[in-house]
DNA sequence: GCGTCGACTTGATAAATGTTAAGCTGCGAA
DNA sequence: TTCGCAGCTTAACATTTATCAAGTCGACGC
């Protein structure tokens, strides 16, 4: 791997706190490679050889089962997937391919296996990584149990508008078959439910989204910080 | 907390491998209590305080939002629940209540983290347990997002029977209306999914389930490892 | 400009699931 | 024993969601 890309790599909270020497030898052992769009950079079932840390671009994690397929989550810069197989030993169990012209650093499983074993400070990093991933996918099953899917799309457009640092108008970061395939939805259901938000203020054109009148929806969408807020 | 629990404690993956000194100082601020059936001892949203850890018993983890509720996953002996809320310092997202007359051993979130910072065999040990955690939610998140009501119940029953160790009869280990909230449907819809196995074989009588072709359910509900295995 | 393609939308219809209400059944208390 | 109740089932109906089949629209290449 370049040394150029260290630094950013090092920033990461999973490798900040880390012995020089280990961060070291796991670079060593790395590489980075650019891919095109829509590449399949793993397939569920296999074994987990390395440890993927996104440095550009944008991957999509998806499952299949008897025909069937759906988005489970999508990875942006800079942060690692597929942790807890790694640490394991486990095969994945989603498949990952790129949505955009990406570069992803690789780090052979065995290393970072070797190094959480040598390197406390990197286990302690890594229980953080792991419990944060772990609450999120909770909160995710919540969502799915708890709500319908107008009531996800709309509290989905709440935490956008938020990451959009709460303007009116936002647009939305990836097509809209796939963000069905997120909310557990059909393509069609999702555009209905885009017109069932109407009377709550929300408009669409295109990928651009506007939402006339944020109490309103939220008081149709109930927001909780318990399913809705990724940070904690 | 009497010393005649340390040794089923010691055995739980989590604190095998730590130094007696630490597990000692763990042990020495904790207790046991016990508790009679149906009684809420954590409401999601608090503040994660405890560390709890099941030795007899079992309890229901739920979560609520706007009215409804639903079952999120049974804990059973002996091992340890909301690990992640308390390494993370964290509120609580799920709520548990036992189920049965139950005894449960508490450890102070602060302890844990303390001793999480001093001893690397635990902290390890945690990684383990955590990639477990976010794994199995993992599966769950397939399952739900991937198959109807009617095949989550068909698999379902397939990994009991397994857990069974494939007899073609046995029990159901809580109530129909428990596990119609765990499969994500209705009570009314788990009696109807019932009956739409019988087809492939399956006959119930109260917590009684007869599998008479076992080849024939799984033809129809194609189990998988990636999503029904949990040992992975 | 023209055709083509893919993404998206729309409407009609079907399937899955939830809701409401009623009734059954077994069990424990009076 | 009888009553009442909780758990479960059933049936009718409503709602939600998926499927199928057109149809619109805009981007792109020729």
């Amino acid at each position: 791997m370049p040394e150029s890309d260290y630094p950013d790599i090092r920033e990461l909270h999973l490798f900040s706190d880390m012995a020089d020497e280990h961060f070291l030898s796991l670079m060593r052992g790395a590489y980075v490679q650019n891919f095109p769009p829509q590449i399949e950079l793993i397939t569920e079932g296999d074994p987990s050889d390395f440890l993927h840390i996104i440095l550009s671009g944008s991957v999509d994690l998806f499952s299949t089962w008897n025909g069937r397929e759906t988005s489970m989550a999508t990875v942006r810069p800079i942060s690692t997937f597929i942790l807890a197989a790694t640490v394991k030993d486990a095969p994945y169990l989603m498949s990952a391919q790129t949505l955009e012209k990406s570069r992803i650093a690789l780090i052979p499983s065995q290393d970072v296996r070797a190094v959480f074993d040598a390197d406390g400070n990197f286990a302690r990093a890594i229980v953080t990584e792991l419990a944060q991933c772990y609450r999120s996918v909770v909160k995710v099953q919540k969502d799915l149990k708890l709500r319908t899917s107008l009531e996800r799309l709309a509290n989905y457009l709440l935490r956008k508008q938020k990451n959009a640092g709460g303007a009116a108008e936002f647009d939305l970061d990836y097509e809209k078959k796939r963000l069905a395939s997120v909310l557990g939805m059909t393509p069609e259901n999702l555009s209905r439910a885009f017109k069932g938000l109407q009377p709550y203020g929300v408009s669409v054109n295109g990928a651009r989204v506007r939402i006339g009148d944020q109490e309103d929806l939220e008081r149709f969408a109930k927001p909780n910080p318990l399913i809705d807020d990724f940070t904690t």
